[in-house]
RNA sequence: GUGCCUAUAGCACAGUGGUUAGUGCACCGGGUUGUGGUCCCGGCUACGAGGGUUCGAUUCCCUUUAGGCACCCCA
């Protein structure tokens, strides 16, 4: 939020009572808890690139924006992300509010979309919902790079049709965010069908891997008995090498989830949209059927760990585990921190979206009173100022106005406060002068609007600034600014 | 949750079983009156925490906390 890095001031201790030992000195601060975070300014542009980019590409395809609760019930969550899920068994954060209510805070952000689209009664809007939210989420996992107990996501869905091309759609929505951020990605997909058919499939998969159950890990024999789908992305080589010749989930698809998927493909061609049909990509979640995708940073593709940006797919029987009536949904989301590292690897760096085009020094008390009045002018004229009122001496200020690199400083001390005068100093050549102060606003605003007009010009990018200044000077305002 | 590696100032790094733990950047102040970018001078801030071994530990050992990596899993 703040422009600037600025130290915490120490919290000191409400009332330091007459029994408290003394505060010792060198205390150490408290540390952040673990997986949580700080973004400090030098991040916040990379994410707001990411935001503003979500938020354009959500207007653009008619999203709206929907601002959901980080904490809820537990139930929200337990079922239909499913029991047997490493997100339920070990990863919420679940607790007893004062009140005695089993509540957690949100691990990700679909269910509660669910939820608020049952208890608000969106199925009486004309169908499909489309929302879109962003915000933390939190998962009690190990912290590593790319992964945090607090961590942002911003997702999509759309409520209330079965069609395939949503699926489709929403897949060319999350690689088009991508693109705009100038990131290239791919996409994995798979399908799994749904519940029903899905069963014959887990029976075929546990028995395909009964005589080999001697040479599993434990994780991969616990697996097969609690969530057997699980199995499929399971990275040990063994299984990898048994995996060639297992069944394979497409197969047993049925006719309509067959062709759903299909349709999905076909819209995807047509789209141009990178992407590769994997089989063994399965979700962690329990509410997905149908169309499942994870989308990864092109190159460093599924193998590389934390590398997946985002994923989602269909999951037509959410609503209904959360207690409404059967309604097909579909949506992905998307992990901020991870798109942000992205691009910082990538070397993007966008520039805070607006800088300081002017810095205020200030001598004595007189100017910085009128200083106070300034700044109002000058917010209202949409030019953001900066100032250091730590700093006594002009040569400090000045020093921080070059730092700021900022166009233009005005200089306010007890003659010019005298004079109703303030003095307008061109930081590029230093050429100063002395304007009326009552006309300073619109002075500066023409001369930035007029250094801006060089900064667009191609071949200027040498030393324009000087030769240009005496064009503004003999401006009428300014001239009055002199009687 | 498991295994391995790491931990020195705001940041990036040096260094040592024993007098005042260095360097660069950053930050603060100064180089005489109210003028920046270069330069010069000065200052501030650290051995993550706790325990042990030792005459003595930032250095060795243990624990803990945090970070990284791999696994698990996911965003």
């Amino acid at each position: 939020m703040f422009p600037k890095k600025r130290p915490q001031p120490p919290k000191p201790p409400a009332e330091p009572k007459p029994g408290d030992p003394p505060i010792k000195k060198g205390k150490a601060p408290p540390e952040l808890l673990r997986g949580f975070r700080d973004i400090l300014a030098e991040e916040q542009p990379r994410w707001q690139l990411v935001r503003d980019t979500v938020r354009t590409m959500a207007e653009a395809y008619s999203f709206d924006r929907i601002d959901l609760p980080i904490l809820e019930r537990s139930e929200v969550f337990l079922r239909p992300l499913g029991k047997n899920t490493d997100v339920v068994e070990k990863e919420m954060y679940s607790f007893e509010d004062p009140g005695g209510d089993k509540v957690s805070l949100r691990p990700e952000a679909t269910a509660q979309v669910a939820r608020a689209y049952v208890n608000h009664g969106m199925l009486n809007l004309p169908q499909p919902v489309k929302v879109w939210y962003e915000g933390p989420m939190f998962r009690h996992d190990r912290p590593q790079a790319g992964r945090f107990r607090q961590f942002n996501q911003f997702g999509f869905e759309v409520i209330g049709v079965p069609e395939a091309i949503v699926d489709a759609q929403l897949i060319v929505i999350a690689t088009q965010i991508f693109k705009d951020l100038g990131l290239d990605v791919s996409v994995q997909i798979n399908s799994i069908g749904t519940v029903e058919s899905r069963q014959a499939y887990l029976t075929e998969l546990v028995n395909y891997f009964r005589p080999h159950r001697s040479k599993l890990s434990e994780d991969d024999k616990r697996r097969l008995q609690k969530n057997p789908l699980r199995i499929l992305d399971s990275k040990d080589p063994v299984v990898v090498e048994l995996l060639v010749g297992a069944p394979q989930i497409v197969d047993w698809l049925d006719e309509d989830a067959k062709n759903h998927f299909m349709k999905v493909i076909e819209f995807l061609d047509e789209m141009h949209v990178p992407y590769v049909l994997n089989p063994h990509l399965v979700r962690g979640l329990d509410y997905y059927t149908h169309t499942v995708f994870e989308i990864f940073l092109a190159g460093d593709e599924p193998e590389r760990a934390q590398s997946a940006l985002g994923g989602g797919g269909r999951y037509d029987g959410l609503l209904e585990m959360i207690g409404g009536r059967p309604t097909p949904a579909c949506g992905f989301a998307v992990g901020i921190e991870r798109v942000v590292k992205a691009l910082g690897e990538k070397g993007i760096h966008p520039p805070p979206r607006r800088r300081p085009q002017v810095f205020f020094a200030q001598l004595g008390d007189a100017a910085r009173r009128v200083g106070l009045k300034l700044f109002e002018e000058f917010r209202k004229a949409d030019i953001p100022v900066a100032e250091a009122f730590g700093k006594n001496a002009l040569k400090a200020q000045l020093e921080v106005a070059n730092k700021l690199a900022v166009p233009f400083t005005l200089i306010l001390g007890q003659k010019e406060v005298l004079d109703g005068t303030i003095i307008v100093r061109d930081m590029d050549s230093g050429a100063q002068e002395i304007v009326d102060g009552a006309k300073v606003v619109a002075l500066v605003k023409r001369k930035l609007a007029h250094a801006s007009d060089i900064l667009v010009t191609p071949a200027s990018a040498g030393a324009p600034a000087e030769a240009e200044v005496p064009e503004i000077d003999p401006d009428l305002d300014a001239q009055d600014a002199f009687r």
